[in-house]
DNA sequence: TTTATCCGTTTGTCCGACAAAGCTAGATTT
DNA sequence: AAATCTAGCTTTGTCGGACAAACGGATAAA
């Protein structure tokens, strides 16, 4: 073997790899804009010519990142990738590496405050709406653990989303996935749990109208203190975000 | 139409869906642990009772997903999910969602700190001599825009990671890829940059050491500031990610 | 206007096949 | 005996062809 290597190393990707990365290029390249057809299998099948086996594999992963979709008639065509879909795998990652509350707690306290700063000071009268919207049902389901639950999720993301920063919607997202469907669990345990939780999503409501930042930071710091004393009263904040809760939260999903 | 639908949506995910599903569930229950082998393709035909082009496409999805990979021999294992690998997919999906570097900024000064102070609090010796090796090296290469950004991204990641926080690690890293990569052409650009970014460092690992933490906040703070001030000499941070980074730092790296 | 029917297209799945690359174990050489 | 070589088996990547089910669209019937 001579000392120094006379040829670089061939590039042997396989086709099915070939094939999504040509597609992914020409997406983020933005030659397809997202919506835009990408093709039927047969003819991706001419154009690469190679066969529909492989096209098909090529076009798993791109679905599986988020790059294509397949349209209600299963037609592929190019979409943007989704965070919601992303941050269910970052999520999973996160259950896996075994962090542990604490973590997702310390996190989540530093982005949601940042979230409620971004909202104040930029919230659009849409994003109050929704917020208000949010609220109103929030108010009528204060006795069910579930729905609250849910509607408790969704009030931070419209959060997120009134601070029209998209690259803290996305950064919040994992941890939120993993944090919030324990709501559930403590609004159902805690006395008065639901209705604290309600008041304190009214008070950042009402900081927000009144971009009033102190009193949104103070609302959502005491909301989430509020989250980590009901949690601490049924499990620990330095046990791993288990198994056993990603089952709970894929069962109740399903 | 009724009102009120009788019927819940009847679940019919094809094969490959179902063979990736089920393969996912014993990863991440554990039964399969990080490493072990997840058998051949013709064992999974025989196992699942589908043809081996659907295994094989069960297979890509779960490769590019993270939870599955072919070792040297391109045997199947299980593997922990890299967060390196899916924040990559997520800076994709950042710059086709054409975010500004405002947001960028925004999120990154909000997560530096958070992250500053985690270090600050619990960062071994270990952590420390890493961040020490980092900055020695800087120290070196203030001349060299491009080896420092390297080094600058690198003691930001070591700055996370002595947060012994692996949420908030996972959360800065897909704005990280995206943020860090401007610092060459900042550097570059500007008088003393490489001098003040090592000062900025210095600054910040010796308030990690002396457990400042309001030592450690503010120079962080001063270091994004630098950023944001050097960045504003060559491009506009309302203008979307992929319109200035493509072009600059794309040309460069290829 | 709605419902039913037919037909071409597309997807999901299957079968069988083969070359290339990796592993294994016996044969050969040193 | 140890190292090397070789032949055979296994596994992956790719291919060609096939077919049922689902969908879209057009046309006929109520």
């Amino acid at each position: 073997m001579p000392a120094t290597p006379l040829f670089r190393r061939i590039d042997v990707a396989p086709a099915y790899q070939k094939v999504a990365d040509a597609i992914e290029r020409e997406i983020i390249n933005g030659r397809i804009k997202p919506g835009e057809p990408i093709g039927t299998e047969q003819q991706l099948v001419a154009q690469f010519g190679v066969n529909r086996s492989t096209v098909r594999e090529g076009i798993r992963v791109l679905e599986e990142g988020g790059l294509i979709r397949r349209d209600s008639s299963r037609r592929l065509q190019a979409c943007l990738p989704r965070y919601n879909k992303l941050a269910t795998r970052l999520s999973r990652a996160l259950i896996l590496h075994e962090v542990t509350f604490r973590e997702l707690f310390e996190t989540s306290m530093t982005l949601e405050v940042a979230s409620v700063e971004g909202a104040v000071e930029r919230a659009t009268e849409e994003n109050i709406a929704e917020l208000a919207g949010n609220l109103a049902r929030s108010a009528a389901l204060v006795g069910n653990p579930a729905e609250l639950a849910e509607l408790d999720a969704e009030f931070h993301v419209l959060m997120a989303k009134a601070s029209q920063n998209r690259v803290l919607q996305l950064a919040r997202e994992p941890a939120a996935q993993l944090f919030f469907p324990t709501t559930e669990m403590i609004v159902g345990g805690v006395r008065e749990g639901g209705a604290r939780l309600v008041e304190a999503h009214r008070h950042i409501l009402d900081a927000i109208r009144g971009r009033d930042k102190e009193a949104g930071v103070l609302w959502t710091r005491r909301h989430l203190q509020d989250w980590r004393r009901g949690f601490e009263k049924i499990a620990s904040l330095d046990r791993s975000v288990e198994h056993t809760y990603m089952e709970h939260a894929y069962a109740a999903r399903q």
